[in-house]
DNA sequence: ACAAAAGTGTTATGGGTACACCCATGC
DNA sequence: GCATGGGTGTACCCATAACACTTTTGT
């Protein structure tokens, strides 16, 4: 309240934590860090803001700068202010977390960064305060998971639900029983049954199903205890 | 990612939602504008951070002026950053929304923000993007007390059932029944009852109940979904 | 005695859980 | 025809919701 002018020793930066789903783990893609200091050590993706973009258009730029992806599901998580956050320089960080199917990834990644997969429960070292980062955007993504229908955007369009269950298995670090968890969500009505199967991974072979999330709204109770009390828990 | 030093065209700020119960309804604490731009009009309070503190530092620090009190609870909201929120120069915000018992706060009010208490139903028109942010600031709020004993925060420590159930009920916009209520809350085995009544309000008298937060996590897995499944389909 | 509000009891319903069972296919 | 994993049926339990009822006090 001194008045609108201020002496700014910091960079304002965002973050980005990006999940994906391999079919066993879920799994964070970093970078390599091309440039001191801490070259070479495993980083976020990271990137300062422009002049004329919110830190949500900065964080839609990174991303796309990385995965070539647009129109990816994306949240605030929190922003990290401390004065000492690592490096010399202060910088004040909005983080946001990500979530995108690494099939359509695959196909778009830029390499100039050097990204890789760690699965969740092998992290590497990160650089500054990244890591305890990723620790809140792991709970915060359980948390609203358990009560949102958001781990869709992990999978492909058209996913199973052998699939479907063994994402949230891998979220949860949990097992479900088959039988409920089909029930609790086609109780949602947010799926839709294809008609041909997926033949590779059974015998017998699982129905392919898709999301509708514009019904979403009136799913939403549904969902709401979904997980949680169990997870709770744990 | 074009190297460390930016230009920084912006101010950071924090701004507080506060938000208080006076016994009949949900309140937003604002103070009056005391300089330009936009003197006289109605205003979250806030405040730019300064160079040795977080932003949560700063919020504590902002929050303390305007009520003298310390060790409120807080919590970081979102961080608002679009290019043009406001104002003729840039700030960047990180809002934080505060909950207040209002009878606390009166022993120790700061008169020189000329601050003022309004009805959350009947707010005025507040300068920049702040209604946005009282918007939202409401949701998380009711979002997040469906899961968790937050709303104690804003009641003395002694308070009464029916006080509570009241307190509920204006955060909702809705009414329950007293009697699941009750059994509801007493369940959370988060309350202790006293021996005393409060016998201002009735002519049986209500007992005096008070809050054992320390139980909380025991407790986390029966408030999920407490209110959660009405307050959603509304 | 009566009104008013606090607080308890009772019952029906529906969702969650556990687990048994059936089904389709490849080998 | 048998093993494998997908998918369904079912019975029990418990939390919720609705509402009737009792209790305690002031007037």
């Amino acid at each position: 309240m001194k008045g609108l002018l201020k002496e700014k020793n910091f960079s304002f930066a965002v973050d980005c934590i990006i999940f994906g789903y391999d079919g066993q783990d879920l799994k964070l893609l970093v970078i390599k860090r091309s440039f001191e200091p801490f070259k070479g050590k495993w980083s976020l993706v990271g990137g300062f803001l422009e002049d004329d973009e919110s830190a949500e258009e900065a964080a839609v730029r990174v991303l796309k700068g990385l995965t070539g992806l647009d129109g990816l599901y994306m949240e605030q998580l929190h922003c990290f202010s401390e004065p000492k956050r690592g490096g010399a320089e202060r910088i004040i960080s909005v983080a946001f977390f990500a979530l995108i199917d690494i099939q359509k990834y695959n196909q778009q990644i830029n390499e100039d960064y050097h990204p890789a997969w760690f699965s969740i429960n092998q992290l590497p070292e990160l650089i500054f305060d990244h890591s305890a980062i990723v620790e809140l955007a792991k709970e915060k993504l359980r948390y609203k998971a358990a009560l949102h229908p958001l781990l869709f955007e992990l999978l492909p369009d058209k996913f199973t639900m052998p699939q479907l269950q063994s994402l949230y298995e891998a979220v949860y670090n949990m097992e479900f029983d088959k039988g409920n968890f089909n029930r609790k969500l086609l109780s949602t009505k947010l799926l839709e049954k294809l008609e041909d199967k997926d033949m590779l991974n059974s015998k017998k072979g699982a129905f392919y199903y898709t999301v509708n999330l514009k019904k979403y709204s009136a799913g939403f109770k549904t969902f709401l205890n979904f997980v949680s009390s169990q997870y709770i828990n744990e």
